[in-house]
DNA sequence: ATATTCAGTCTACAATTGTAGTCAATGGGT
DNA sequence: ACCCATTGACTACAATTGTAGACTGAATAT
């Protein structure tokens, strides 16, 4: 069911949640200015998205406009835990762990996260 | 440079982690119930990891024998890392808050995390 | 010694992905 | 009413990935 979005496709998915319903050729303009694809590759794109089911368009005049399907979120929310499962064994302490050894957590984050944990522990 | 280890690969390295070195036939057995490669597959995937640089072999009489050049930790550091910057724009608090919106976090985790979380600070 | 077996190397091949060109239709301007 | 620019549809094509067969040389068993 769920074919996987690939990464040139998220980064057009990226756009339309920030902005939707749009135009390809919106698209290809808001494009993040380092990656210039094609207006022509920015179509493949969107129709392969629209083939996998996660994203629809609606005639607008002679042009399509283009919307995500899916969320945001439950896109994020899908791929973390995959990442989790199959790197970490389904626990979330090494992966945190894991991440500070790396470039380290901000003193936002931790502050974040800390308050999340205090919620978290209400429901218990 | 580092050209990514795919999900097949990954699986492989996931043998050679537990243990090395090992022959490509004993990889094959080892294999992931679930998952029954043929054993040329097995060789492929292995020929690729060495390609890829991030596996090493060294001659054992007729066979080879195979050992993984990189540390499982720093994989799935980078991995983690990637997500999280790909995704939540590199901040690890909304990561987790999703994670526990999905299948939520077990009690264990949950005090993994907090441990985790006094040693950080004290780190200031 | 010889036939069988097992290891590695080479080759294959379809599906997916990244990247785009060509073409035909159609809507908008004059 | 007509031409042109823009759009979507179709086609292309190389690289990567998953999956494995064929071939060759060497070790083993008889």
């Amino acid at each position: 069911m769920r074919k996987d979005i690939t990464e040139a496709e998220l980064d057009v998915m990226d756009v339309l949640w920030l902005e939707s319903p749009i135009a390809a050729s919106d698209i290809h303009l808001q494009q993040d200015s380092q990656k210039k694809w094609s207006i022509q590759t920015v179509k493949t794109l969107l129709s392969r998205l629209v083939e996998k089911g996660v994203v629809a368009y609606e005639r607008d005049g002679k042009r399509f406009l283009y919307r995500p399907l899916i969320k945001r979120g439950d896109y994020t929310q899908s791929a973390a835990t995959r990442l989790v499962d199959k790197l970490f064994d389904g626990r979330v302490a090494p992966l945190i762990s894991q991440l500070a050894e790396g470039r380290g957590l901000s003193d936002d984050d931790l502050e974040d996260i800390e308050r999340l944990l205090e919620g978290l522990k209400h429901e218990h």
